[in-house]
DNA sequence: CTTCTGGAAGTATTC
DNA sequence: TGGAATACTTCCAGA
């Protein structure tokens, strides 16, 4: 668990302090879950893990996970958290003219030599060119971003009414006030000059990957404090967590907190205590209260933001500055002008499970971007947007009736085996022109770039995300951020993280969140690892069961059929099991290899016994449908290859992700959908199903997502995902999986398969839709066989699945 | 001329 | 400890 939850963005010190009277709106958020609610049961694939931490934090979602499995206070708290510098240039640039919001910027104070040069707002990343760092596009935008800054979660101090300029109430350091204070001045062409030379590397020399980051020579750095562009000590959220993680006692943390206060009041700027020592390689209480700044959560967040606390919150939206005469840019399309749709200071923060529904609404991926998109970095131009192996994700809430707009959040989280939270590495790029259909607006939210898209009524509060690409951030860039314990090397998985925030009649707002499939952003892993494509023909499949502490109980590599094989496509045949006499199901998982270190991730393989003749394929992290089916032969993706010597190093096993019920099959005549999460298809079975090899194989894979609800009434040829029932999210996974070697394991689930129905065949597939291409049913000798064709990019998964039954 | 991409060379880390 | 293998970034060039 320590390493599960050893740290988390945010959160962090939690005080139990007296509630400064509270707007009752927002003291609700606080007090009740309803604001991210909904019970645990109900995210499916919003979870990384059911872990007691997750059951302590049941309650209230907004929770982050402690470490040390306290629960989250119930009452009023103040967090401390690092405080982000980005906050500070979402308020300039948002709230000043463009003249005197570069100037603002300049003039960022930059305490923090690791700073990281963000992309975001001062660079390219915000602009719809990388390698423009104030575009026209930047400024633009800017006018439409909302002052994240003034999220409680960023500081108490600040209030969400406070000026455009936000000169009154700066935090600890000067650096996020806006208003800009005497300070070392940094000139555009200085960041560009640090950003262009590629020795920005920031320890020229190499780097150690240890977290305790001793390894780092900071005297190296070439980052000088004050020519960090923008970049605030306190980075991102993820310091607080780890600051737990550090902290061996309460106490510790206890004062931290204190000093961070302390240094929060009174001091002009902040004072890194430990400047110039690399980040990593000095990682004391005293050094991160330092660099913390309060941070109140929701409840007492209130406390700062009093007068927010109202209906009409416009001063939240920056038009207020933007509509008074600061920013005199082109209006965008899409009016952003409606305050009350969004309510910045009762915000959860990003590192928060929240639910994907609630009650009424449910936000839902209808259809998941490809398994990999090629991130861009700053020195290079945009790589365009994340798209769909149909045109470009596709985001709904369901649910929601009224004839107000809501925002639409969109951020790059992360895709590994950890809980869900911002990446690192990653921030989302906002993508325009005239190829881009929907309108977007980026905002600040700590270090993290959140896309702000409108959900309109009019368009059944559905979105069409083709503005959004990823950034990739330098590693040597982040790794050196204070607090910052992730490395980035090999972690190049992202997940597109969508939010959505619903203020209800009784002043109660729900935020739910739905994060897609992982997403492979590296050049290299998506031409090289199995992502459902790139089988080449030494590809392996290999079959392995693992003990509970690792060890290998049974490998075996599986029979390909190159006969059967096509471009792209890898027909396995499911080896026997090691024990043909089952009792209870046996999870194995299996993986395709492509070579030493080219690996997919697990795929979960449950050979159940022979009265639940059912299959299902459990790909990794999010899933909760499963194919169920009968199998005997599984054909996967790739072409023909030869069988390999075995090679499999027992990955990291994951903790499972989110609860999800599996979906009650119900026995039927014809596919249908079993669950609002899963589509099913449900076959009856021949009282005695004869069963070849494994008596009966159970595959279950699972992707993120959602899935249509409508019955699947015509097993036959399902075109697209989009008009499938299989459609909500297929991803597929099957054989080749698209993952990376280090990638998160499959986790541990002892649920799905217990829904599999013993008397009916059940399929449910719960993948990317745009990435099942189709599906159909034909009757040969008196074989059923099953076919699913889930395409990756170029290449085409081939799922195959025979059984001795008739559709009825 | 700019943006989008696919490739791949050059550099940094690991093995 | 040096070379090979990998992974990460930066460049190039064509569309």
């Amino acid at each position: 668990n320590q390493n599960a939850f050893g740290y988390t963005p945010n959160v962090t010190l939690s005080l139990p302090l007296s509630a400064p009277c509270l707007p009752s709106q927002y003291h609700s958020l606080q007090s009740s879950p309803t604001i991210s609610v909904t019970e645990p049961h109900l995210h499916q694939g919003n979870f990384d893990s059911p872990s007691p931490q997750d059951e302590l934090r049941a309650s209230g979602y907004y929770s982050s996970p402690r470490p040390n499995g306290a629960p989250a206070l119930e009452s009023p708290r103040i967090e401390i958290t690092a405080y982000s510098q980005f906050a500070e240039e979402e308020v300039e640039e948002s709230a000043l003219p463009v003249a005197k919001r570069v100037n603002s910027i300049v003039t960022l104070t930059l305490p923090n030599a690791d700073g990281y040069r963000d992309p975001s707002c001062l660079s390219p990343a915000s602009s719809v060119s990388s390698r423009s760092c104030h575009s026209e596009a930047s400024s633009y935008e800017s006018s439409f971003s909302y002052n994240y800054d003034n999220s409680p979660q960023n500081s108490p101090w600040q209030s969400p009414s406070v000026s455009p300029k936000g000169s009154t109430l700066a935090l600890p350091g000067d650096a996020h006030s806006p208003a800009g204070s005497p300070r070392t001045s940094i000139t555009e062409d200085t960041w560009m000059g640090q950003r262009g030379s590629r020795p920005n590397s920031p320890c020229g020399a190499k780097r150690k990957y240890s977290f305790n980051g001793s390894g780092t020579p900071h005297n190296k750095y070439p980052y000088s404090p004050t020519h960090s562009p923008g970049l605030s000590p306190q980075t991102s959220p993820r310091l607080s967590v780890t600051d737990e993680t550090w902290l061996p006692n309460t106490n510790q943390y206890t004062n931290s907190a204190i000093l961070a206060a302390i240094n929060a009041l009174t001091t002009d700027g902040m004072v890194d205590l430990t400047e110039g020592i690399p980040t990593k390689a000095r990682k004391t209480s005293l050094e991160h209260s330092a660099m913390l700044s309060l941070k109140v959560e929701p409840l007492s967040e209130e406390m700062g933001h009093s007068e927010l606390c109202t209906e009409d919150r416009p001063g939240l939206k920056k038009e207020g500055g933007y509509g008074g005469g600061f920013l005199d840019v082109p209006q965008h399309p899409y009016s952003w002008a409606k305050p009350k749709t969004y309510i910045s200071p009762s915000l959860p923060a990003l590192d928060w499970q929240l639910p994907s529904s609630s009650g009424q609404y449910s936000l839902q991926i209808e259809v998941q971007p490809r398994s990999h998109h090629r991130a861009h970095y700053e020195t290079e131009g945009s790589r365009g947007a994340v798209k769909a192996l149909t045109g470009h994700p596709v985001v709904q809430l369901h649910g929601y009736m009224e004839s107000e707009p809501l925002t639409l959040q969109l951020f790059i989280g992360t895709a590994d085996d950890r809980l869900l939270r911002p990446h690192a590495f990653y921030q989302v790029h906002r993508i325009t022109g005239k190829t881009v259909s929907t309108p977007s607006h980026e905002a600040l939210h700590n270090n993290t770039k959140v896309l702000e898209i409108p959900l309109l009524p009019e368009n059944n509060m559905r979105a069409i995300i083709d503005c959004a690409g990823i950034l990739k951030l330098r590693n040597s860039d982040i790794e050196l951020r204070k607090g910052e314990t992730d490395i980035g090397r090999k972690n190049t998985r992202v997940r597109m993280v969508f939010r959505v925030h619903i203020t209800q009649s009784s002043g109660r707002m729900v935020s739910l969140q739905a994060s897609s499939n992982p997403i492979e952003c590296s050049q290299r892993s998506a031409q090289e690892l199995p992502l459902g494509h790139n089988f080449q023909p030494d590809s392996k499949v290999l079959f392995v069961e693992k003990a509970q502490d690792g060890h290998h109980l049974w490998e075996t590599e599986a029979k390909v059929d190159r006969d059967g094989s096509k471009p792209n496509t890898l027909l396995v045949e499911v080896p026997p099991y090691r024990n043909q006499r089952l009792s209870t199901p046996v999870h194995v998982n299996f993986y395709v290899c492509n070579g030493k270190r080219k690996r997919s991730q697990y795929q979960r393989f449950t050979f159940v016994p022979a009265t639940v003749p059912t299959i299902k394929t459990e790909p990794h992290d999010d899933f909760d449908s499963p194919l169920t089916l009968t199998p005997i032969i599984l054909s996967g993706p790739g072409t023909g290859f030869s069988p390999v010597p075995p090679t499999p190093p027992p990955p990291p096993q994951r903790v499972s992700p989110k609860p999800a019920p599996v979906p009650p099959a119900s026995p039927g005549p014809k596919l249908h959908s079993l669950s609002p999460t899963a589509t099913t298809c449900a076959l009856p079975l021949p009282p005695q199903q004869p069963l070849v090899v494994p008596p009966h194989v159970s595959i279950i894979q699972e992707t993120p997502g959602r899935f249509a609800a409508s019955p699947l009434s015509q097993p036959s040829t399902l075109n697209n995902g989009l008009q499938s029932p299989f459609s909500a999210n297929a991803t597929t996974t099957l054989p080749a999986p698209s993952a990376s070697p280090l990638a998160p394991q499959p986790k541990e689930r002892s649920r799905d398969e217990a829904s599999v129905p013993s008397q009916a065949l059940s399929v449910s597939i719960k993948q990317e839709p745009q990435e099942l291409d189709q599906m159909y049913l034909d009757d040969g000798d008196s074989i059923l066989s099953l076919h699913i064709v889930v395409s990756f990019g170029k290449t085409v998964l081939h799922l195959c699945v025979k059984a001795f039954f008739c559709v009825i």
